[in-house]
DNA sequence: CTCCTTATTCGACGTTCGTCGTATGACGAA
DNA sequence: TTCGTCATACGACGAACGTCGAATAAGGAG
């Protein structure tokens, strides 16, 4: 809902990178429609996608072309469906597939749709 | 279809049920990412579920608790995406799963996310 | 013919989505 | 300290989404 009124910067201080530990949902919580969602996008869909192949990769250097916090936009909705996993190291923000997680959750589903994707990449 | 007797509609003829063939896209040319998103809704999971056990059902007749036009938009959706099929037969409308469609182009997948989902249907 | 059933199209509504520019914060190097 | 880099949060925008009610159309039963 719109608040209204809130100056500049007077009012929130507001929580920055490293303050909230990054939540990410428990394996058991991982929603396979969320995860679906989360997929559909082919922005996201290149993300998992790089994830599979190389083990860890930093936010600015997966092969897409989208401003900044449009990639940060799309690093949200991956983790909150349960598809990545990112911790902090420094400046940089590390992120890995929960490959494993998924794997419990959903079994051979995550190859499955790479494997689809990758018979027909965009269509 | 005959185009005879356009009567009284001063306003729109506007197309409706049987007129347009109800375009359903080749095989080769559905797209996965349109799949994961059809598939992502609660109510159009169900549809593509129900439509995997039984083979052939009418519009009305699925476990879904929804408007009748928005069952019809859900039913737009995936068959735009390429994942049912729809003919035409007296007032009612049936419906299938475009299983061996989906299964040349992408194998495996249909099954493995229903598989997924009946492990846990919506958390 | 009339009436009921089936399923649609249309239009509207509030919400969510993908995108970006700008400002901000935290870290590390000079 | 200052400066540059990495990545974020915020706010805005238009487009798409899921939902519904009302009107419409066609087929079938009487």
């Amino acid at each position: 809902m719109y608040d209204g009124h809130r100056k500049k910067g007077v009012t929130l201080p507001r929580s920055r990178r490293g303050r909230e530990p990054l939540a990410h949902p428990d394996t058991t919580d991982i929603d396979l429609l969320d995860v679906l969602h989360a997929l559909s996008d082919p922005t996201r869909m290149t993300i998992v996608q790089t994830l599979r192949a190389d083990l860890e990769r930093a936010c600015g250097t997966f092969p897409v072309d989208v401003a900044p916090s449009t990639l940060t936009h799309h690093f949200r909705v991956l983790r909150e469906a349960g598809v990545i996993h990112q911790r902090e190291e420094g400046t940089r923000r590390w992120t890995t597939l929960r490959f494993e997680d998924l794997e419990r959750r959903f079994p051979g589903l995550i190859d499955r749709i790479l494997a689809s994707y990758d018979r027909a990449p965009t269509a």
